[in-house]
DNA sequence: GACGCCGTACCAACCGGTCGGTAATGCTTT
DNA sequence: AAAGCATTACCGACCGGTTGGTACGGCGTC
């Protein structure tokens, strides 16, 4: 945490690259050489600052919780009163950032998560932690939408919560899939709609 | 088509063996000396079968849609007579399936475009061709059920037959990410909630 | 002058793909 | 049906290039 304002140190250099590139080509496929060209470092300095590959996947998981923490945690759908609003104001967000290049926008830990989740136990972890954590950004809300609108129903907060995730990483799936990326937001429209449903908001047809 | 009964020749053997590992380890991380040694022959009889790795690619892709096709267009849901009770017999079907060893329940195209949607067009296109074509085999009874259920609301039958398989695809990356199968279980709680809320369809609390 | 930081040079293992050769399986012709 | 021939199916050694990782040396700074 506060890291130095202006002079981007190497370690933060390979990191950025780590994340564009491996949204782009996957864990497996980027290698370290790549890593560094992009950040404009030798080999020498790769390894300085990671112990191996794994520990770099690891670390790149752990910036990406950071990075996407910072910037949903200052997001603009906070300043709603009602707990529903802000959630729905949360998947509106979510919605609008889908769109541009598919590296762009995509989840890293998503992607790493599908790759590794056998073969590298660490970085997997690393990616459930990331979204379990921001999972649980949502969970308060949740917690209090679902108390005041639709107390009889047996869904959890944390189930729910979970469940926005689940829909975004499945959109991205299919975007990348079929490469249509009016797919994708179409699945968002649907998160909205679940909720809108479950917790009896009028939404007009 | 046709194929022979009983004696599964060798590019079959290398198609099935081609699925287990790269559901278990994903396309880039497996290596074809890898499949040739689980499908029992050499390297020889894998390039006599396919030209390439890529190649082998699209076609295990083609192999999961025929096998996975085979299994839903005979599978027990159809018996119900109203289109809505087919749809949440597909829900209910896909909700089951989820047990076990997560190799064993997740899905191979899904894993693989995200690996390879910007490196192998080729076996992107195969997948999202895999994907489409699966959720079309839903469309009609979508269409029927929002006729006569929910004429008044604008989600097309295309879509929600897509949003089917985003929350599917989306479970699958939470059981790997936080390696919690009864997680992804709730996710397909979620898509059958959803349904019975858009469908207008008592839940019973 | 010790230590953090990073570049250069290098290595061993691995990986996709090729190639020459062989066994088996038809298809033809007599 | 036997012989002759062509094609398919498969083996396994080999190759060129790549990859993760190491050893080491230089340079700046406190």
């Amino acid at each position: 945490m506060a890291a130095p304002p202006h002079p981007r140190s190497t370690r933060e250099k390979l990191l950025d690259a780590a994340l564009a590139t491996i949204r782009a080509r996957g864990y497996a496929a980027t290698t370290v050489e790549e890593i560094c060209a992009a950040a404009g470092v030798t080999k020498g300095a790769f390894f300085h600052h990671f112990r191996n590959k794994e520990d770099l996947g690891v670390a790149a998981a752990d910036h990406w919780s950071a990075t996407t923490s910072d910037y949903f945690r200052t997001a603009d759908f906070h300043r709603h009163a009602d707990p529903l609003d802000r959630i729905l104001g949360y998947v509106d967000l979510r919605r609008q950032l889908v769109r541009g290049a598919l590296a762009d926008f995509t989840c890293l830990v998503g992607t790493m998560a599908q790759e590794v989740y056998q073969s590298h136990p660490a970085i997997r972890d690393a990616c459930g932690r990331s979204i379990s954590a921001h999972a649980a950004t949502l969970e308060a809300d949740m917690e209090a939408a679902i108390a005041a609108r639709a107390p009889d129903c047996n869904v959890t907060a944390k189930s729910l919560a979970l469940h926005t995730q689940a829909v975004i990483q499945g959109a991205f799936i299919l975007a990348k899939a079929t490469g249509d990326v009016a797919t994708a937001a179409d699945q968002i429209d649907h998160l909205r709609r679940y909720l809108a449903l479950l917790f009896s908001v009028p939404t007009g047809a």
